[in-house]
DNA sequence: GCCGTTTTCGGCCCGACTGTTTTCAGTCG
């Protein structure tokens, strides 16, 4: 049973109490859930070392869901949560996701419509039945078919990568209205998180009436979802839901900081302020007595009030940044523009779309100081793999571009090669020997069990000369689930044999993700960071490798990228 | 059900927008 599995149930359960209309008890599941979701050790792993006490430590879980999580664990099933089932006739996680369908009307709809999952809401909708019920109307019907047409494309999340200039594109429009001061992107954007749901953009402006008026009106919106005196809702075309919110000078340091989130980090924040005496909103730290103005123009200024060091948007998750800076012992965050070069590459040698040279061409105009010429060498056909006579080919065609370009930046040669089933590399060893950079990844039988897939990668780090482990966990978001791996083993043996783990900073990886290089780092581990560019426009992904640091907690002496090229040489020749 | 610089009981984050209403409940973030 693996976290997501068991917060996927606490969240179900969560959303039956909720219906029920059980008080407080959702907000507690929902807490735990959020906790295991994202924790990086397996909680199993937790159990089994330290049994219902070790998983009492888990923020948000006490006694007894400690006791629950264990009869997961022990028995794969919950009485509780099949209890509650029982009591349930509606497929309440379909529901849900229907925008609009709250628990309360999941319940009323049931009560009055016998209404149960998403193709019976569908057909009620359409025979107009919803609308007679009292509390509800037209609109209301209107709205929940719009909702299910949406729950059935899938609800996926968006890729930061790609919506990035979307974004900021946005952003650019909203500056050119007329009496708009400030413009600032927040959200898990400003937190860049790898995948989003929605943008939440905060505007200062003199006439806030206008910007709405402009913001609706947008090229490229599809739904306009609410529309009012300073915060209205759009849905653009491919489907991302924007929102935008007006706000008086002094309340947009308050708000920014709100609308940054995440939500587990506010609701933090805000016990914070009511222990201290204030309450915290968008509009401000006020006192709880007379409900006087203390700070807000500044983000600043708030965490100052609160008696806590200000952190960077990455690392306001909740996952023990509020605590290092009550300490004041936040780390130093690498920041952007830090990494020099880029560990991963490929070209048409193998499944890339530039030649080496347009992509070195591409590299020395974005001032990248080194990179890496990374084709696939392996079983991969689909890619194009390389074997020993086109690596040696291409070697001496590597040479002659180091001779053209050798004062603006260095080239090293590398290749990704495949880690076989037995657990070696799909090199010999006296090739891996000539080349500057061996990256070992898994492209192939990724169903192996967690114990075989371990051993499998912890043999090629112990036999073959692996400078980095690429894209350790192998998901691909929207799309696949990671290989099974014990990460904890992985991490160790990556420490121990002076292995660099990747972050991949390609939008579909991004990986390894920020909650696993913090606990890799916690671990010793050292990382490098690789955009995988298949073509030279990839190569602007590697901010997004720098993101996934931040949010790791990682400082520029953990990535390899910061460091001095004649430095990155010696530790890769020391291999 | 969780949690503690108001500690083992009594609280639990806060506000905008909408639709259906004549003052508010429900949903969302």
């Amino acid at each position: 049973m693996k976290n997501l599995e068991i917060a996927k149930i606490l969240y179900e359960i969560a959303e039956m109490l909720e219906i029920k209309g059980v008080e407080f008890k959702p907000r507690a599941y929902q807490r735990a859930a959020q906790s295991i979701e994202s924790i990086s050790e397996d909680i199993v792993d937790l159990y089994k070392k330290g049994g219902v006490k070790e998983l009492e430590k888990i923020p948000g879980v006490g006694e007894h869901i400690a006791l629950k999580i264990k009869e997961l664990i022990e028995t794969g099933k919950l009485k509780y949560y099949e209890d509650l089932k029982k009591q349930m006739p509606m497929n309440v996680d379909e529901l849900r996701h229907v925008h609009g369908m709250g628990p309360k009307r999941i319940k009323l709809l049931y009560q009055k419509l016998k209404i149960k999952n998403l193709r019976e809401l569908e057909k009620a909708a359409k025979e107009h039945k919803i609308q007679k019920i009292k509390g509800l109307g037209a609109k209301v019907e209107e709205d929940i078919l719009k909702g299910i047409e949406f729950a059935k494309q899938g609800h996926k999340r968006f890729l930061l990568g790609y919506i990035i200039p979307i974004a900021d594109d946005i952003k650019k429009k909203l500056l050119r209205i007329k009496g708009v001061k400030k413009v600032e992107i927040a959200g898990s954007y400003r937190r860049m998180k790898e995948s989003i749901g929605d943008i939440d953009i905060l505007v200062s402006a003199l006439n806030p009436k206008q910007v709405m008026e402009h913001f609706v009106k947008m090229d490229d919106v599809s739904d306009v979802l609410a529309h009012g005196a300073t915060k209205s809702i759009v849905r653009l075309n491919n489907g991302l839901q924007v929102d935008v919110r007006v706000l008086k000078e002094n309340e947009f340091g308050s708000a920014l900081q709100y609308f940054t989130g995440n939500k587990e980090h506010n609701i933090e924040l805000r016990k914070i302020a009511l222990s201290k005496g204030y309450t915290l909103s968008e509009y401000g730290l006020f006192t709880i007595k007379g409900k006087k103005w203390i700070a807000g123009r500044t983000e600043e200024e708030i965490y100052k009030k609160l008696g806590i060091d200000i952190m960077a948007p990455e690392m306001r998750e909740n996952i023990g940044e509020i605590e290092a800076a009550k300490k004041h012992a936040l780390p130093n965050l690498i920041d952007y523009g830090e990494a020099k070069g880029d560990f991963q590459m490929h070209t048409i040698w193998s499944d890339g779309s530039n030649s080496i040279e347009e992509m070195v061409k591409s590299a020395v105009s974005l001032g990248r100081k080194f990179i890496t010429i990374t084709d696939h060498v392996g079983q991969l056909a689909i890619a194009h793999a390389l074997d020993k006579r086109r690596i040696e080919k291409q070697a001496k065609e590597i040479e002659k571009i180091r001779r053209k370009y050798d004062n603006s930046i260095r080239i090293f040669h590398g290749a990704e090669v495949d880690i076989l089933k037995n657990g070696r590399l799909a090199m010999e060893r006296n090739l891996q020997d000539k080349l500057d950079v061996i990256l070992a990844s898994i492209h192939s039988a990724f169903k192996m069990s967690e114990k075989d897939m371990t051993s499998r990668i912890l043999n090629a780090l112990d036999k073959d000369r692996v400078h980095i482990f690429a894209h350790p966990t192998g998901r691909l978001i929207n799309k696949r689930e990671g290989y099974a791996v014990n990460l904890a083993k992985l991490f160790e043996a990556a420490k121990r044999t002076n292995t660099f783990l990747e972050i991949n900073c390609y939008p579909e990886r991004m990986d390894l993700d920020g909650v696993h290089v913090k606990a890799a780092k916690d671990v010793g581990c050292l990382f490098s960071i690789g955009t995988d560019s298949h073509n030279k426009t990839h190569m602007n992904f590697l901010k997004l490798g720098e993101a996934i640091a931040r949010r790791g907690w990682l400082e520029s002496r953990h990535v390899l990228n910061t460091f001095p090229v004649n430095r990155i040489e010696k530790i890769l020749e020391g291999k």
